[in-house]
DNA sequence: TACTTATATAATTATATGATTATATAATGG
DNA sequence: CCATTATATAATCATATAATTATATAAGTA
């Protein structure tokens, strides 16, 4: 794991963002690969206001990037993030979220966006 | 860095609670073995029922733990807490608090305790 | 153009969080 | 025992946060 030691300042406000189950599980999907807005709604069953308010706070902390491919918005986690080392290591302790895009793959859920 | 990996729901809380400037600062000084309430109140520069309440939810999530000694009380690391790994790699992303402590040691406001 | 699907935004409301002030407890020294 | 020092707790209040509902935008399609 790598070593970009961050002030307090700069972690903190990464901290917050990451001690939300919705947004840690949207993170814990970003580190298989991008995903679209439809498979965050359908993992975290919430309702698609809310998973796009999360979406948004990530967002403006530059902690995803969003990619707009027609009718649908693909996230993926920012590379150059300055805190993008302890947001890689946290997820890192996290349980692998790609099983549950696997259960989306089977139900034929994911196709939908592609 | 270790590999232990948490459920969502047990890496949420203790992000929750890292995710505040005074409570990660905390940790940071934990870093480098245990420190007794009264150098959390001079390094934070907040009050001593703030700190306490601080202090207080780390308690609580077994994130810390405490050791009276006489009038004082010392807190360190809890390395049987469940996510003992994350909090140290999220710790050890963060830049070193180590001197803070030093500084006090400077201006003699850590004798106090000892 | 009208309709549909995907996503975003805004307003509202309920709940959570953190700081402050006052007070309580616990240990120590006269 | 009383005073002092260190720490904890409780109550209050202001602010932050998250979910919901309604609405807007944007792209695709008939």
């Amino acid at each position: 794991m790598k070593k970009t030691r961050l002030e307090i300042e700069e972690a903190v406000p990464a901290l917050k963002l990451l001690g939300d189950k919705a947004r840690l599980t949207i993170l814990g999907m970003l580190k298989n690969g991008e995903c679209c807005v439809c498979e965050f709604t359908e993992v975290l069953e919430m309702s698609q206001p809310s998973v796009s308010q999360h979406l948004r706070k990530l967002r403006d902390a530059k902690i995803v990037k969003e990619d707009r491919r027609g009718q649908w918005v693909f996230y993926s986690l920012n590379e150059s993030y300055e805190a993008y080392d302890l947001v890689l290591g946290v997820i890192d302790h996290v349980s692998d979220q790609s099983e549950k895009i696997a259960e989306l793959e089977r139900q034929g859920k994911r196709i939908e966006c592609k």
